[in-house]
Formats: structure tokens, C-alpha cells, sequence
DNA sequence: CTGAAAGCGCTTACAG
DNA sequence: CTGAAAGCGCTTACAG
């Protein structure tokens, strides 16, 4: 077994208490025994135990805080991959405290994170790209409180880590995927739907990218579909698939309205049209058992939850710190035989 | 909190050390006791904690027995896998003991079994599909020792649960990225390796049904390579694929050789032919890269260690049985930016 | 057959 | 400023 608090207590003739105390930073001890207690430390390459650590918590539980949107639209999945990383760690002495936040301005999240930061040990959130928003992670932190960002990020902040999808990359397999089932030919269009969110845009942008590159011959137009078409607009995108036979491909980076777009295809009966959207949401696991949609980037946001809750737990009972600052997720190919 | 061994001793009144007995089967208590203390933990929802279970075994360790193929291909994915868990757990009193067979037999992999079943609290193997193999993982389960099979199945036996691949669905994923990609037209090469795993066999069968159902156009055909392939056969075959242009795909459904032949077409100038192989083996990511091979399928070999590992780590320390006989990895397809 | 005690590694509230 | 003790939940070796 490695060494124990009780190990350097014994070769510094000390108290284990006062090694604690020492080990975590806590005033009370003078700075002789301090110094000569690290120094033990370090030499005998002390780690903490988790199991210890975690028993003689079961009393006063550490509690992590959760912000993030309550629209999200994968809001379920990443609630339950949470929890899955709740269970597991509940007999640790983890609590977790979760705020869905609605609306989604600045000042909301602001309030929310005042309102949590007093009685946790650690911060996971979907941040709003807002400077304040930045700010106030940096406080938290250089107040010794970890944070991690997920799904989103936010730059120069001094959270521990990002954990979610490289959206840049995700597009340009989404446009390889398109470019290959298109033979390198055809007409393209890019249907975007919310527009104030980084994630699709870079989607779009990686997407774009990628075909001018690789598939100089592939044209590509976009169009815009807001959230919940129904009526006569969407009776218009029907009409215009059905006229549109140069028509070959269709992406849809935001998966809020894949399966909407999809469904319009399938009325308009374009089965030869390819089509690749994002995320596994609402219709779309059906459109590709029927085989209208093609492909769809799947961003594992239950995988997301799971990890941003795993992080914080091992800084916290094992002060391991994340090995990479951008922790990101798969970018899954879906398809109907690997659903 | 939970409900702990205390709560129950309490209520019964006797001591804990009894309770404990009474929930690990051990004898030495009277039926009577038991009956009452077995009617009690189950009023109260007992669950036993982790944690507290953990830290008494700081002495005298679990210990999890691993058998896998020496000579298997991806035998460092699936042992760093392996070793995460390991390292994941260690502060539990958890000990991992690892077994690289060589040579593949059934009577090799026997005395293996064998030689550990005394000293260990799990075992996790990849099974040679042998009656005889079965059998003894039936009576090691019938001793009340948990065993699971990872990588490879074998029918019939009373393993606690299987991690890995779902082959057929894997092969036919393969058969649909290939059917797509040619547009459903062409002639397409079935270059398999070895012949005696159960796996590669399968991924075939799952790509052709696929293709003769799906694409029923494209012309299928079927080649060997043994592993290794030099000299003169490797010339034959760069110019077997310079001279019939009228192969559009490939497609290897052993990892072992993807490599070579990704290099031979490759050579032989035929940047035009569809490739699509199994497992991120070798050269396969450069050829990726290279844009010669078009897709890979990746099994996540490092998955299947880890997982192997925590299901025997979750059932032996809080008695959870897993919740799926058949735990599937992904099919995960790769290309080049999402590697 | 049953129970009391000691211990796993760490933390905390309290006594000196 | 420092240390001794009690406790987290469970297991084990031993005493009765």
C-alpha cells in the first residue's frame, strides 16, 4: 500500500492532525513544522486516499454545484448522465446541486452562481459567452474553488477544464461525410436554425470549410428554418424540395430542428437526397431508421455530464487535476447498425 | 445517508460483527438470527457502502485475475485500459492480476484459469471458444466467483456478462459506409487475414448481407492476404489493383492487415478505390491521414479493458450487478477529423 | 453460536 | 500552536 498520513506523522513526530491540517492548507501549525512536514511529504511522494478521505465524509458531504440551461435541448441527456456520476459517487459523500437556469442571460447565471458558491466545493457549468460571466469563474477559482466548463466553453477564464465536442473538427466530418456520399458533386444546402449559439456556427464553419477544400466541385447554399416551423412555411420548404432536383444534399448542423427538416424531406419524397445532421434528438434516430436522414454527429452529452461531475470529483477527494485542458468528447457517426 | 450495517445491528440487536456474517453467507450464526437480520435489511433497503467496504480492504486486497491473448493486436490498447482501472481503484484495496496467454489454446488458457482461481475475487478473460472453457468458467461461477468475458464470447456459459463489439452490426456499418460512398455501384474486394476468430468472421457476414440487401448493384468478391505479406505475393497484389480498375472498394475486416494493404493500394497508385477497414491499428491513422483508407471502425479496445474491469469492480464491492448481459462498445467510425 | 474490539486512512471538534 | 480522541461503514481475528 502507499504511504499514509499516519507514515508522516510518525517519521516528522507529529500528530496525524497536524499533518492534515498542513496538507490542506489550514492555519494553526507553525512554519518550522509546516516546512518540515511538506518536506516529509514530498519525500516519502505522499498521495491522499481517496477511500479515507471519502469514509470520514459521509458526515459533512461535499457538494458540487450544477448550472445549466433548462432549454437545452439535450438538457435530459446531460441531466442524466449527472446522474449516472451521482450514484456513483454518492457513497463518497458527494451531493450534487443542480440549477437549471432559464432565462439564458448573463445576470441569471451570474445569480445563480452567487447563490451556490458559499456552500459547494466545486462548480460545473454551461457558461454564457459574457465577459462578466468569465470574470466571475476567475474569482471562484482564485478563491480555491474549482470550476469546469462543459457543452460550452468560454475563453481566457481560469476554469480547470473544458469537457465537450471540438465543433470546428465535428463539422469537417460532417462535411466529409457529405462530400463522399455526393461522389464530390451536387448542390448543398446548409439549414441552420438558432443562430446565437458558438457551437453551430462553428459547425457550419468547419462544414464550409471542409467542402471548399476537399469538394471544390459541391455548390452550397443555406437557408434559415426557425425553431417549430409549421403552416405555410413549411408547406413552402416541402414545395421547394419537391421542385428542386438539383437538390442533392442537405446538413443541418443544429439538432433542434433535424428532425423537423427531415420530416419535410421525407413529405416532399426526397429519399435520394443525403442528408447529415447533428445530435440524436426528437425524430432523428427514426428518419435514419427509415433511412432519410444518413448521418447524424452525435456530441454524447450524457458522456458530457458524466465526465464534468467525474473531474471535479477526483480534484476534489484525490486533488488529481484533469490531464488535458480540453477534454473533448467523440464525434460519433450514427448510423442505423451503430445507433 | 444511507441505511448502514449499524442500523440493522441496532435494530436486531446484535452486534454488527453478525450482520456482517449474516450478509456475506458466512455460517456461525443461528437460522433464526439470520432469518430476522436478513428480514430487517431488506425492510430497511440495506445497500452496503462502497466506501466503508473499500477501506477495510486496505489490507487484504481484492484481487481481479485478467487472461487475454499475448499476440492479440491490440493487447497495449486493451491492457492501458485495463491499467486505467487498476489505477482508478487502487486506493480500494483493489489488485489486478494480469495473464498473457501464449499460445492460443484451449489447454494453455485452462492452466491459466487454474493457477488463479484460488487467489482471486473476479475474473475477466477473453475466452478461446472451446467447450471446455466454457465449462470451467460455469464451475468457477457456480463457486460463487464472478467471471465476465471481454473482447470475445463463448456461448452458453454462466458469465456474469460480455463487453465488447457487437460484430455483425459493425460489419454491416462498414457494408453501409461502403455502399454509400460508391453510390451503390461497383465491384468491391473482401480482403480478410486470419480465419479463426469468431469477430472477422462475423464483420464479413454483416458487410455482405448489408450490401446485398441495401446494394444490390455492387459486385462482391473475395481475397486472402495472410498477415505479414512480402516479396513477390505483395507485388502480385499492387499490380493485381493497378490493373483492374474496375474495383471500386475494399474492404478488410481484419485490423491485423489493414495497414499492409492500405500500403499496397496505396503503391499501386489507387487513390480513386474506397477503403474501409477495421480497428486503428499500425499505419491505419496515417493512411487516414494519407487519404487512402476512407473509414476505420474502431472497436475502442481500451474501453473494453476499463469496463472489464469496473463490472467485476462494481459487483465485488457493492454486490451491483451489471445491467446488461451484453455490454456493446460503440462502433465508432473514424476518419480524419475525428480521430 | 454470538459479541466486543481493533483497524483501514482521513477529518474534525475539542482539550491543553 | 499542537495533540489525543472519536468517528465515517465495514471486516476480521479473537474471546466467550
Amino acid at each position: 500500500m502507499g504511504v499514509t498520513i499516519n507514515d508522516i506523522a510518525k517519521k516528522a513526530k507529529v500528530s496525524r492532525g497536524t499533518v492534515d491540517k498542513i496538507l490542506h492548507n489550514r492555519p494553526g501549525v507553525s512554519d518550522e513544522v509546516r516546512a518540515a512536514v511538506l518536506q516529509i511529504a514530498s519525500e516519502l511522494g505522499y498521495k491522499p486516499n481517496v477511500v479515507g478521505k471519502a469514509l470520514s465524509h459521509q458526515k459533512k458531504p461535499h457538494k458540487i454545484g450544477v448550472i445549466f440551461p433548462a432549454k437545452s435541448v439535450f438538457f435530459e441527456q446531460l441531466q442524466s448522465g449527472i446522474d449516472a456520476a451521482h450514484r456513483e459517487y454518492e457513497d463518497y459523500g458527494l451531493v450534487i446541486e443542480c440549477r437549471a437556469m432559464a432565462p439564458l442571460l448573463p445576470s441569471e447565471q451570474l445569480r445563480l452562481i452567487d447563490s451556490l458558491r458559499s456552500e459547494i466545493s466545486g462548480l460545473a457549468l454551461v457558461p454564457i459567452n459574457h465577459a462578466a460571466v468569465g470574470e466571475r469563474i476567475d474569482e471562484l477559482v482564485d478563491e480555491g474553488l474549482p470550476v469546469v466548463t462543459f457543452n460550452n466553453d468560454i475563453k481566457s477564464s481560469k476554469r480547470l477544464c473544458f469537457i465537450g465536442q471540438d465543433a470546428i473538427n465535428a463539422g469537417k466530418t460532417a462535411g466529409e461525410l457529405m462530400g463522399k456520399t455526393l461522389g464530390g458533386q451536387g448542390r448543398v444546402i446548409v439549414i441552420s436554425g438558432r443562430v446565437d449559439m458558438l457551437h453551430l456556427s462553428q459547425r457550419t464553419e468547419g462544414f464550409t470549410s471542409l467542402i471548399k477544400e476537399e469538394f471544390p466541385d459541391i455548390e452550397l447554399e443555406s437557408m434559415r428554418a426557425p425553431h417549430g416551423v409549421e403552416g405555410p412555411l413549411r408547406r413552402s420548404m416541402v414545395s421547394y424540395f419537391e421542385k428542386n432536383k438539383a437538390v442533392k444534399g442537405v446538413f443541418v448542423p443544429d439538432g433542434g430542428i433535424a428532425g423537423l427538416i427531415g420530416r419535410i424531406i421525407g413529405e416532399a419524397g426526397r429519399k435520394d437526397i443525403k442528408v447529415v445532421v447533428f445530435d440524436l434528438l426528437g425524430d432523428t434516430k427514426d428518419l435514419i431508421m427509415e433511412g432519410i436522414i444518413d448521418f447524424a454527429i452525435d456530441q454524447n452529452p450524457f458522456e458530457q455530464g458524466y465526465r464534468a461531475i467525474k473531474v471535479l470529483f477526483d480534484y476534489i477527494y484525490a486533488k488529481r487535476e484533469p490531464e488535458q485542458e480540453y477534454q473533448y468528447t467523440d464525434i460519433s457517426v450514427k448510423m442505423k447498425y451503430n445507433l
